[in-house]
DNA sequence: CATTTAACTGAACATTCGTTCATTTGAAAA
DNA sequence: TTTTCAAATGAACGAATGTTCAGTTAAATG
């Protein structure tokens, strides 16, 4: 808290007028993360993408995911890393949250499987791991890395058409 | 540490007759986790590995991967989401073990390619890539769940041969 | 038996932690 | 100008932190 204050240029007692506890804190700021990509995802699914084929879909959420996270690895990071300091039901809510996000894609990987158009065993398992290979970009990519990140985006959408069994 | 000691049925000193202090603590215990890693990679690719064809080193490997992390959970929470406690020199030689790991899935990949067998753009973000979706599994799987391991053994298997493009 | 030695205790240390609160500050309202 | 009031201070609190160490315990050694 004094190291937040610092940052804010405060004393450490100031935060008490904006915050009840650290751990209060803590969750509004990762449901707040959650909530602006609950709303991002609804923006950018918003448009037409429901008369788009589930291959365009699926591109765009990949495009999606992976623009939005890196555009904020901060609140990423604390996303992922604190999870397990948040009280049980701090926890609860998030994960609600996140599988709100999950079955967004689980959707679109339903519909691909409906239409014959993807190839995949599970879309419960294949839509946890699409997104786990996404979000672990978060992780090693640099802004003045060997790839622009369009090239990136490119090469995820490919590696996810694969993994979905596009034919 | 007094947590750890009275998990141990110790004093809190007591611990300082085996570990110097906690930083070293952590890392001789992340450090031990890497060295189990990539000795029981050496014996699992050691056999006749070299003569098998670059698919079916893949699919061992995801295989190994999921096997070996699956069987130790704590190990791997602790050494994913405490990277960031460790000084920088102890960052520095895990993050080089981990490289040699990742390299052992980018030599396949390169095979892979060189044989004309997979399709994919460029192996150093596949391998990335492959090993965050295949680490994800860590974070949901529960022995109880809905697919018994080889089930889901299979799936990742068939996710990751898509992702890199076999034809 | 006596002696050595290693393991462990338990108290203490200096910090750091989250949090509270009487007091001060300074701008807006009267 | 005086009054009001929200914002912020800064000191203090109790608890928890990693670590040290003189002293106790008990097993191994002579």
């Amino acid at each position: 808290m004094r190291q937040i204050a610092h940052e804010v240029g405060v004393q450490a007692g100031a935060l008490y007028r904006y915050t009840p506890d650290k751990q209060t804190l803590l969750f509004d700021l990762m449901r707040g993360h959650m909530d602006a990509l609950l709303a991002a995802r609804a923006a950018a699914a918003g448009g037409v993408a429901v008369f788009d084929t589930p291959l365009i879909r699926l591109d765009e959420f990949v495009r999606f995911h992976i623009r939005f996270h890196l555009e904020r690895p901060d609140a990423v990071f604390v996303s992922y890393m604190e999870l397990r300091n948040l009280t049980p039901e701090n926890f609860a809510a998030l994960e609600a949250l996140r599988r709100d996000y999950e079955d967004q894609l689980e959707v679109i990987l339903q519909s691909g499987v409906a239409a014959g158009e993807f190839g995949l065993t599970d879309t419960k398992i294949t839509t946890l791991a699409i997104i786990a290979m996404l979000t672990g970009l978060t992780t090693w990519y640099r802004e003045d890395g060997r790839l622009p990140l369009t090239q990136i985006e490119r090469i995820y959408t490919g590696l996810v058409r694969g993994a979905v069994g596009v034919s």
